[in-house]
DNA sequence: CGCGAGGTTGAATGACCTCAAGCGGTGTGG
DNA sequence: CCACACCGCTTGAGGTCATTCAACCTCGCG
């Protein structure tokens, strides 16, 4: 029905997923393995780490901290998802875990002595960084200008596949409702009335008329 | 008088303009020199371009529109910048001449080789990169969190030494108003009267109180 | 002089937020 | 084993901030 591609026709996730972590397979000998406790911090706000991690079970979000109480999450990972690279002179965003995880842990400092060796690999670096900008942009789109609903929808979507089989059947979302709100620059009671919405609606597709983008 | 920086205590602009386009340095002898028209498009949305852009001159707006009308600008660029360059399968983001503006055109295909021989121009390229994934963290808590006042007068502070000495003296912004709202995700009249407040309230400062993060 | 584009201002509407109460599940201690 | 408390989710009612709609103004230009 869409004459020609000339802009997005809704706003549904990116692509099934592009910018993952297995570009830091070859430096798997030189990383350990870690675990931490649901809801226990990861990297802290403005702090200058010398790490980053690859995330091997679990949920991790990234977030940011306002004085007054607001916050923006940045982003939820999962399993393939890198979480602290883009950190050269300290990141302002901290990092958390959302369920039990354990993540493998690689220096920073060996990353970027290998991309310096190995043209091939700070090529697939740069692959992945550009990825992540790009969905960055996407986001832009869905806060500055999707409703609640496209920005729920799109959100339902992205978690796909992330669903965590609860034995009561409530909500399969591995994170709680505060920090999807934080994440979609939402109030918490916003997306739960979505959600309600769209379930009554049909389950997974929440509702018939979402025009943002992919 | 902020007791400890475990928090961001404003919304202002990241430091004075992280990711510029200098490490193209090198590639300069095989760039050629392009102008664009005010308002003439310089990337279409969706197109796979195989060139991206230093700014010479003039201020470049990035932008995806939506199928009914709705639209985002990515960011405004100066000269310094560079445009088109997140690219690799193919961006979403248009690019478009806010003023008249010359370019220097890269080949993104031997951006890529030189890449590839030369370790330190790939790290150069990851500086930039990750550079530009932070302040899009930033913008993420902008538009997620931010109020009308608190966008503007963060744009207010982006846009400080790119104010254009317009011979009437009216508005000193390069771009549209129209621009301006659809960067911060707000109706044009928004801004107006944002802007209007803000200088009645003394020029450059626009609001007292403006607690979002650098 | 008339016209159009961009900017400014006012009034009314509405989407989302805030406040508040209630529910179900889980964990803890008596 | 039950009572209680707490946490996260849900739902309702009311308020607020930004949008929408619309008029008017200014400037530059044919």
């Amino acid at each position: 029905m869409s004459p020609a591609p000339a802009v997005k026709d809704d706003l549904s996730p990116s692509a099934p997923f592009a910018g993952r972590g297995r570009w830091l397979e070859p430096l798997r000998s030189g990383a350990v393995f870690i675990r931490f406790r649901r809801d226990s911090q990861i990297v802290a706000q403005d702090e200058v780490s010398d790490y980053c991690f690859l995330i091997v079970t679990g949920c991790v979000r990234t977030a940011m901290a306002l004085e007054d109480g607001r916050r923006q999450i940045g982003e939820f990972l999962f399993p393939g998802d890198i979480v602290g690279y883009d950190t050269v002179g300290g990141h302002p965003f901290s990092a958390a875990a959302v369920s039990d995880v354990t993540l493998r842990r690689f220096r920073l400092a060996a990353i970027e002595a290998h991309a310096m060796r190995d043209a091939g690999f700070a090529q697939a670096m740069r692959h992945f960084t550009t990825a992540q900008l790009r969905k960055a942009h996407l986001r832009f789109v869905l806060l500055g200008r999707g409703t609640a609903g496209e920005r729920i929808a799109y959100f339902m979507r992205e978690m796909e596949g992330h669903m965590v089989s609860s034995p009561t059947g409530r909500s399969a979302l591995p994170m709680k409702l505060m920090d999807v709100a934080d994440y979609l620059g939402l109030a918490l009671e916003t997306v739960c009335r979505g959600m309600t919405a769209s379930r009554r609606a049909g389950g997974a597709a929440p509702s018939p008329d979402v025009p943002l983008p992919h």
